[in-house]
DNA sequence: ACTAAAAGCTACTATTTCCCACTTTAGAGA
DNA sequence: TCTCTAAAGTGGGAAATAGTAGCTTTTAGT
């Protein structure tokens, strides 16, 4: 279970430090943990533990091929998806795609969601905090919400 | 039970004492007191046993993972979510992250709220009720509500 | 073989965590 | 009512650790 926002930065070569507690939580996934990385139509990257990766890509790639509705997911999830490699610092590289893909500089949240991580620039994570305080209507299903 | 306010203050290591009149009722849900902290859209933190929280984590994963008007709702309440823990003199640790978000300095209240507490920066505690002060119409089935 | 980029390593700095001490307040007993 | 005691709130310091940046080494490509 990943949960919890972390600021962190990326380094000149744009990899990434995994915060130390979430280590424990990714050896016993899998050890050394397997990751994969992947884009997100809402401007972030996906972390996720290979395991729990799979069962997702494998679902994606069942879509209807013609159907372009399906597609353009497809490509985004399937298509940028990569494996990445833990180094003896606990980093991930992020490649140049994906970092242009998520306007990544200096500044990044690493936020936990449950089965895997997001990765965002501190300014869209900003951004998309505030879409929800100017949200007025809540969606279908969520109005006996109680926190 | 939670309720009653306490106007309260952040130390300069971002720790807040839990006053000691809600010591019990937090011993009475279990011991020692495991504790979530989490954000709330109205800029606030929430404090949560964790056997509370729990249910509603449950319900938030269980949110359409491709709706977007979903999505900021988990990246919120679970993206944000962190276990804290009580030291000897019953301070818990607010992360630089949850601080930042509910924007608190040293001046905080501490609001109860039945099965938990909202923790609020002072100014936006202020701005809140003015708010409610300022608001004229009552919403929807609250018309005949008596006091 | 040389250059450039990427991976790895090391060292420094900032943060975190744990612990201790002091001040203040509340309550009980004389 | 005053005093003594215990508990609570507050602040601070030191040690450990995490995060970051810079430097070195290796590898691959030209």
């Amino acid at each position: 279970m990943f949960q919890g926002a972390a600021a962190l930065s990326l380094d000149a070569k744009g990899r990434l430090t995994v915060p130390s507690r979430h280590r424990d939580a990714l050896l016993e996934n899998d050890s050394p943990p397997n990751l994969v990385v992947t884009a997100h139509p809402d401007g972030c990257l996906l972390l996720y533990p290979a395991k729990a990766w799979a069962p997702i890509r494998a679902r994606v790639m069942g879509f209807p091929a013609l159907d372009s509705r399906f597609s353009v997911w497809k490509r985004l999830l399937v298509g940028f998806a990569e494996e990445v490699e833990i180094d003896a610092a606990w980093r991930v590289l992020i490649s140049p795609e994906l970092r242009n893909f998520a306007k990544l500089d200096k500044p990044v949240m690493l936020v936990g969601q449950g089965s895997h991580f997001e990765i965002w620039s501190k300014d869209t994570w900003e951004k998309q905090l505030q879409q929800l305080t100017a949200q007025t209507e809540l969606p279908p299903g969520m109005e006996d919400f109680a926190l």
